[in-house]
DNA sequence: AATCTGACGGGCA
DNA sequence: GTGCCCGCCAGAT
């Protein structure tokens, strides 16, 4: 379920953009990550990964924020998490390998919603 | 009310 | 191959 500030948002506005992106990651297997820019494209708004990342912000309870990260595969988002070094954790924890704030062999981890959904 | 910024990405110089 | 610039849209100041 949506959090106060994306509920305001989608009962205000018809913004189902932000209920979207929770829904596509919160899709995403475990010990598999994606990019903001690949879950923008599957929604249409191409353009708009920054939106995802901002969606990340407001939600960042039920939704595991943590597989997602830039099309470079870096973490960019960790110094949104609690302690920092959460995300890069429990990516380590699901399998994910990763090194200087890099997800290690990306491509293989990389999971695509315009394809695998 | 206006302006800046932000967990991005792609195109052009 | 690197670097700068622009678009995207909502939230905060």
């Amino acid at each position: 379920m949506p959090s106060k500030k994306t509920k305001k948002l989608t009962q205000n506005r018809k913004y189902s953009f932000f209920d979207d992106v929770f829904e596509v990651v919160k899709l995403i297997p475990k010990g598999r990550v994606t990019s903001y820019g690949a879950i923008a494209a599957y929604l249409g708004t191409r353009g708009s990964a920054r939106m995802v990342g901002w969606a990340m912000n407001v939600t960042s309870s039920d939704v595991p924020a943590h597989r997602v990260v830039n099309s470079q595969g870096l973490l960019t988002g960790k110094h949104h998490f609690k302690p920092p070094s959460a995300m890069e954790k429990r990516l380590k924890a699901e399998g994910v390998g990763v090194k200087n704030d890099k997800v290690m062999k990306f491509e293989e981890f990389f999971w695509d919603p315009r394809r695998e959904l």
